[in-house]
DNA sequence: TTCCTATTGTGATTTAATTCACAGTGAAAT
DNA sequence: ATTTCACTGTGAATTAAATCACAATAGGAA
């Protein structure tokens, strides 16, 4: 029936909006392919899941495969994308422009996602007003002014963690209600704001846990 | 009764480990505070957790809180280490010294939590054989050389797509069972490796998702 | 010493996530 | 037209994760 959206009552689970992301890494593979359907049982091989657990967590959302076709490749990308609100382009600021802040800076793969890093801020005057992989950088001074004039939804955090604090409760009175952390710290976000961190040291820790387990002894392993 | 060491025949929950990382940030915070002791109520506070869910982790591994005085600070890190296996230093290698891979090898974070980037390769013949960051670039006609004169236990991927899964089969053929993925590529790993996914894309997409919902239809938000 | 209080560790319970298993179905074959 | 087959979507069952709630107890107060 191909409805489209979620149910009216249900709750979404955040550990299938992950997995929406994982699937939709595939389906792009599949379209590079040309390939124009996929089977629940050959998505899931690709990435990692049980087909029952794929179909679960699309019906989360509606109805949209082929019952016997199975789902339409570049269709359910872009009903991922819709679900995910990356159907429109989202504007993203960074806040550090280091090492790692300038690396993002010259990623496209965000761009290929709908996502637009449409300014960068450092604390260092020195950085301030130069341009890196064609952002301007701004300083701190201008969080507020800029995330408004150019409609940031989302902030990501690269600076040294002295700081760290006071440049997420700015930007959350500015309007900013996502972050996206790399920085090892912790933080606390207001009421209504989510933050994700991404800590490196904690996925390594966990390779280094699994390797030093036998197999049986760890539960739910995802390959 | 301070028994350390898993319980005989419990399986360890991923998300217990996962925990144990963010655990461990805030009690190395704590520590730089001079804080001695600390209860399960304040971590818990600290890292968005419950306190039950707190005592419940740590109790997968056995019993170390004092009844009273709550949990000593140093002694809980330096039992997370040892949990987690990085109480003795594990070898990292790179592949892929780009943008990225430069800021990795730049990082001072992996050092102090128990891992040496202890060399770098690169398909590129330019990079093959200069310095990054004090690290030696490899040619990827190295990898398994390398790999077990250095005694590599975990492959850091940073590289393009293509060649991706090429350098993993090398190098688990020489001995790594841990590899850290950036590479938003879908891959395999041999029975007995762990592969983790960094995929920055999908974090965004996860916050995305999530300020675009009413509260209440969402479950489970870490704060 | 004895009592009081607050905290840990953990059985019991609840809630969430995953998997099972199959009815209903649409396409293809005959 | 009819049959066959394999697939989706989903109730039911199972398994895992989180929370509740409290007995046991260490430390401090009196
Ligand atoms: N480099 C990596 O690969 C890596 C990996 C994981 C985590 N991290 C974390 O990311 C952060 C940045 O790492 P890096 O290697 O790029 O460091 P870096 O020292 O190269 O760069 C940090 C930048 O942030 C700026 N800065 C510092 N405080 C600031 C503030 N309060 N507001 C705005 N800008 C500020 C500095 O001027 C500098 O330009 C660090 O917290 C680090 O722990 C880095
Ligand atoms: N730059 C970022 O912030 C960022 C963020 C997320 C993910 N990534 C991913 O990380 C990877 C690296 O990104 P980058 O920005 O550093 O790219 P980059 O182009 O700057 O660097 C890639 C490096 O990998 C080397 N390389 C390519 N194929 C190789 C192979 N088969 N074996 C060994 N080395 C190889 C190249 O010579 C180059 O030095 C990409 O796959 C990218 O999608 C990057």
């Amino acid at each position: 029936m191909a409805s489209i959206g979620t149910k009216r009552d249900a709750k979404i689970s955040l550990n299938t909006v992950e997995r929406l992301s994982l699937y939709r890494r595939a389906l792009e593979e599949l379209s590079h392919e040309k390939i124009q359907y996929v089977h629940s049982h050959r998505l899931a091989a690709l990435t990692g899941v049980t087909p029952a657990q794929l179909r679960r967590d699309l019906a989360t959302f509606g109805s949209f495969g082929n019952i016997s076709r199975g789902y339409d490749v570049r269709q359910m990308s872009a009903t991922i994308s819709r679900i995910v609100g990356t159907d429109e382009v989202q504007n993203l600021a960074l806040v550090g422009v280091g090492h790692l802040g300038r690396a993002l800076l010259s990623y496209k793969g965000f761009e290929e996602r709908g996502f637009h890093v449409a300014a960068a801020f450092d604390a260092d005057p020195d950085k301030a007003g130069r341009v890196f992989a064609g952002r301007r950088c701004y300083s701190m001074d201008d969080l507020e002014e800029v995330i408004s004039t150019l409609n940031v939804r989302i902030l990501v955090l690269a600076s040294h963690p002295q700081g760290l604090q006071d440049a997420i409760d700015r930007a959350a009175a500015a309007g900013v209600r996502c972050f996206l952390n790399f920085v090892p710290k912790i933080t606390s976000v207001p009421d209504g704001c989510f933050i994700e961190q991404i800590d490196i040291s904690a996925k390594l820790e966990k390779l280094s846990f699994l390797s030093r387990q036998k197999v049986d002894q760890v539960s739910a392993v995802r390959r």
